[in-house]
DNA sequence: TCGCCCCAATGTGTCAACAAAATTGTATAC
DNA sequence: GTATACAATTTTGTTGACACATTGGGGCGA
């Protein structure tokens, strides 16, 4: 990487309050809703309100709360209309990372993932006995492992930055009746794409996956909202 | 809109010093690789140096200034690298953009368009005249009419975020040989399909008519640099 | 003349205090 | 008992000052 673009260095000392906001936040540790108090913040991380103040323009910038004239920042809560709004931006994005990870690694670096997703491997395993925890974990692993084959920092970045917003609700999806097991067969199918270098059928699989999801979730919104 | 999601209000009195910057930047009024002392911006601005700092931080948080420890900040430059980054976004975001237009605007509401793009139409009147100035402000028309069609603010917010990032490369794009009939001849095709209200054919053909522009970006680009 | 060190000069990072706005609580009138 | 006006408190907005880091130049020695 170039100099200019350097990792996630936080501009000034501001040691990592934003980092720990938007862990807190996005695993709501602080329920959306929550209103922030400059001075608590600043005596909490040990700063002044000044600093905690940048944090929360950044905070705000993202999305992640919401801040009203002389009237202080709430933790912003998505309504039903944003998280399917969410939903076709990941649609997109994500078909276009397995694209794009399809074209830059080489097929076999794929293998690992293909046999872990596999019919009688260990994401099937963890569906049978209910380990919801490890299979969200390593549905994780694999979107990393695609967003960063992508070697796309642009669209690493947004999807970074929606993921935050709406990590909870993605966890929540994947108790939905069937949704697990829908999943994964379509995950199985669009890594064996991959597995074959075949962006084309790969990228659409992908997003085929992503949609159904969203049916899933449109049918049964009731419950997870 | 619920009041939630309002507009672009600066959260702070910040007048339009963010809102300024960035329209400066965007259209390169000050050159990639400028410093930007934050004195100088607060007394231009009539404003205290804490103002000008939460200003900064916006704009590095949108990538259009970048910012080292203690030794300030200067306008963001971007390599071919990143430019290609950009526009793989693009492919992926306004693919679907189109996709959504379609799916949610009647067919009808594209014919003034239709008409823009067509054989014997305008545009292709301003092509052969060179009138590159209007060719581009109504290239830019159309893509805002698609943006907005979408109905998807997630997205718009992406595509609005790199397009201040790459509005003078867009631009320098449309002039490179062929590139404007090229593009001109896709965005026909696409719209066609807008107007018969082929979501998956329209987003296929704007897919397509955004990797022709890569390619030629990436042919010419030791001249656009 | 070249190289090194020290020292101002410039500019950024942080803070604490002050000003303005909004909310909450209280008393009073009807 | 309810509503309104006013006061007190809490919280945000803004500023100027001070501390710290970096850079560039001048002096000193070899």
């Amino acid at each position: 990487m170039s100099k200019a673009r350097a990792k996630k260095k936080a501009v000034s000392g501001s040691p990592d309050i934003v980092q720990a906001l938007r862990q807190r936040i996005s695993l709501h540790e602080i329920p959306p809703g929550s209103s922030l108090l400059e001075s608590q913040l600043a005596s909490e991380f040990g700063v002044s309100r000044t600093r905690v103040r940048e944090a929360l323009c950044e905070l705000e910038l993202r999305g992640l709360i919401e801040r009203v004239p002389n009237r202080g920042a709430v933790v912003a809560r998505l309504d039903l209309t944003q998280i399917f709004e969410i939903y076709d931006a990941r649609d997109a994005l994500e078909g276009m990372c397995v694209r794009l990870a399809t074209q830059k690694a080489p097929p076999e670096s794929w293998q690992d993932l293909v046999d872990l997703f596999a019919e009688g491997g260990q994401m099937e395993k963890y569906l049978e006995q209910g380990e919801v925890e490890l299979f969200f974990e390593n549905y994780e692993k694999l979107r990393r492992r695609i967003i960063e084959a992508a070697r796309n920092p642009v669209i690493a970045e947004m999807l970074d930055s929606i993921l935050e917003k709406t990590r909870v609700m993605m966890r929540r999806v994947q108790i939905l009746p069937g949704r697990a097991a829908r999943g994964l067969r379509e995950q199985r199918a669009f890594l064996a794409a991959m597995r074959a270098g075949n962006a084309d059928e790969a990228e659409r699989l992908r997003r085929e996956n992503i949609r159904s999801a969203i049916r899933d979730l449109r049918r049964y919104q009731s419950f997870v909202i």
